[in-house]
RNA sequence: UGGGCGAUCGUCUAAUGGUAGGACAGUGCCCUUUGGAGGCACUUGUCUAGGUUCGAAUCCUAGUCGCCCAGCCA
């Protein structure tokens, strides 16, 4: 599944107390032979997104490790927010994350099942049927440091609350008329245990089910028993649950199914991010991104545009482990496993971002020559290309200074740099247009120094990228930058949204790029490492006639930190 | 202020009563036909106060701080 580098190895083995008490469970034989079975259980009402994954390979990954397996299932109890579109877009976002499920499960395929229990619990005399309003029904709850009150319907006859419940299943009643509610303990310290709601009525129309139904059954009703039902043995999920533990204990043991357990662990917090499904949805909806898979969004579908690959999540995830407290991991951890995954496995090219002409005045005119460079100095076995060469070639903007600052090391007046696979080159003028701008550099090139390296042994102390002016493709290429200016987007001032963290340099629209021509057969999410700028692939949007390139990441640029720290 | 959960380098995470370790970030050096990558080195940590113990990050007590809970959402 994951390659067999050491680092990947190293990761994967990390102890968490998940792994320890999944493998304790099976040392002792808790579900006698039973196999470990898990399952990955999203609402299908928004996309998937990092947090997402990091649950993914918990659920999927600890299974695997112990020969177990998960199952893929919607919990869609809420015909309102639940969409066959996020059900597509899960399915392919885990796929695309490297997983396949057991099983394909709905809890809507229990609807049938779980009405049955609800039967069985009123006849119990386990649960009832209440009139209140939802307000009433808040007012009777209590507070967190007051015990509830009894709900004067709390103590209908079984044969009333199962003539109601029937009735209400039968769509007799309007919406939010009645409730079905567990009867357990309106004084308990624990809010979810004073009489839970396991019932609404809801006249809605579900993605699945569609008008079969018109009640609902709530999550607690329905989480613990469908793990039950799928035989789950070890559910587990974040933090917040921890105080519907006891619930959902609670059904099982009234009904007396198969006991499956829920273990929490800690949701995935990063810095400059934001997982939140609903302002992730309001930035898709005032348009603050493109949509849901905007290269900016945490999303697995908008960080799989921008150009992350699955193993780096993974092992990402795997990295980051699992524990029970509240933490912020900081968002160089994903960029550094990107950034390792990417530079093994990415084809090198040469791209200039922010062209500058450099004209090499003592080059033979109208020669062209042709090298040969590693598509991939990491690995040997990604071959050679043949790069086209002139004496006119593109140079980064950057790449030249008329006037050098200290510690500056590529070209400027009177000084040597290597065009990389190619010749020295020395600076020797410029060309600047009215306004002052420099609009070219001219140069001399050392002919004996062929391929880049000169049989003098003299030294050169810095190598640039170039592109031939006469074989550039040009192109568009988005440079992404963080969503938010603040490691955390929700610290703001009295009044203000996180809306007024957002970085208004997020995205910065490169027209004309020259590629190196290679680059013209990229295919649409294509990875590559423009060299000395970063890693970019290949937008959906390219046209034939116009490649647009996202940026991935930049490279790591030790020559920005030091002309920062000079700068400030 | 009721209940629950938690607290280890700046950050994330190991150590399961017996040497506080790794990763990220940072710093310095080496190397380099990417100021990339790589190599080496360095810096920094057990919330506080008591207790148990030959020995405590680990167990106990109290405190402090943080997170979660009063949807007919999940």
């Amino acid at each position: 599944m994951t390659n067999g580098n050491p680092e990947t190895q190293d990761v994967r083995t990390i102890s968490n107390f998940l792994r320890d008490q999944i493998a304790e469970d099976v040392r002792t034989k808790k579900y006698g032979d039973a196999e470990v079975q898990t399952r990955f259980p999203p609402e299908p009402n928004g996309y998937l997104h990092i947090g997402h994954a990091k649950a993914i390979c918990l659920d999927f990954g600890l299974a695997d490790e112990f020969g177990g397996k998960t199952n893929l299932r919607f919990d869609d109890t809420n015909p309102e927010k639940e969409e066959q579109e996020y059900v597509d877009s899960i399915q392919a976002d885990v796929r695309w994350l490297g997983f396949e499920w057991d099983r394909l499960c709905y809890a809507s395929d229990y609807f049938g099942q779980l009405y049955e229990w609800a039967l069985q619990l009123i006849k119990a005399g386990k649960a009832y049927v209440d009139d209140l309003t939802a307000d009433e029904i808040r007012q009777h709850r209590g507070t967190l440091t007051e015990p509830g009150k009894d709900s004067p319907y709390r103590n209908r006859s079984v044969e009333e609350n199962l003539d109601l419940f029937v009735r209400m299943k039968n769509g007799e009643f309007p919406d939010g008329s009645r409730v079905l509610r567990a009867r357990i303990d309106m004084a308990s310290p624990n809010l979810n245990m004073r009489d839970p709601v396991m019932y609404r009525i809801l006249h809605a129309t579900h993605h699945r089910t569609g008008d079969a139904w018109c009640i609902y059954p709530m999550y607690d009703y329905a989480h613990g028993q469908s793990d039950s039902i799928e035989r789950v043995t070890h559910s587990m999920c974040t933090l917040e649950f921890t105080d519907h533990q006891p619930l959902y204990r609670w059904y099982i043991e009234q009904l007396g199914i198969f006991p499956s357990q829920q273990i929490e662990f800690d949701r995935l917090n990063l810095t400059y991010t934001l997982l939140s499904k609903r302002k992730l949805l309001q930035l898709v909806q005032e348009k603050h991104v493109s949509g849901w898979d905007d290269p900016r969004m945490p999303t697995l579908s908008g960080i799989r545009r921008r150009g992350f690959t699955p193993e780096a999540i993974r092992t990402f995830c795997a990295a980051i482990g699992a524990s029970r407290t509240n933490g912020t991991t900081d968002i160089e951890m994903l960029e550094h496993f990107q950034r390792d995954d990417l530079n093994r496995r990415a084809r090198r090219a040469m791209a200039v971002l922010r062209p500058l002409k450099l004209v090499i005045d003592n080059y033979p005119a109208g020669q062209e020559e042709l090298f040969e460079v590693a598509n991939n100095p990491e690995d040997p076995a990604a071959g050679m290309r043949q790069v086209p060469f002139t004496g006119e070639v593109y140079i980064e903007q950057d790449d030249f200074r008329e006037v050098p600052p200290p510690k500056y090391y590529r070209l400027s007046p009177g000084k040597e740099v290597r065009l990389r696979g190619a010749y020295f080159v020395t600076a020797q003028s410029v060309v600047k247009d009215a306004d002052g701008n420099i609009v070219e550099v001219h140069c001399t090139y050392d002919p004996a120094s062929r391929g880049g390296s000169s049989p003098d042994g003299r030294k050169v102390k810095s190598t640039i990228h170039w592109v031939s002016t006469a074989h550039a493709i040009s192109a568009e290429v988005r440079i992404y930058d963080k969503l938010f200016t603040k490691a955390d987007p929700g610290d703001v001032e009295e009044g203000e949204s996180f809306l007024s963290n957002l970085n208004p340099d997020s995205l910065e629209i490169l027209n004309d790029a020259k590629l190196e021509p290679s680059l013209a057969s990229a295919k649409v999410e294509e990875r590559f490492q423009f060299e000395r700028v970063g890693y970019f692939c290949l937008d959906r949007d390219s046209t034939a006639g116009k490649l647009v390139f996202n940026r991935t990441l930049p490279l790591k640029d030790s020559w920005a930190k030091i002309e920062k720290k000079a700068g400030g």
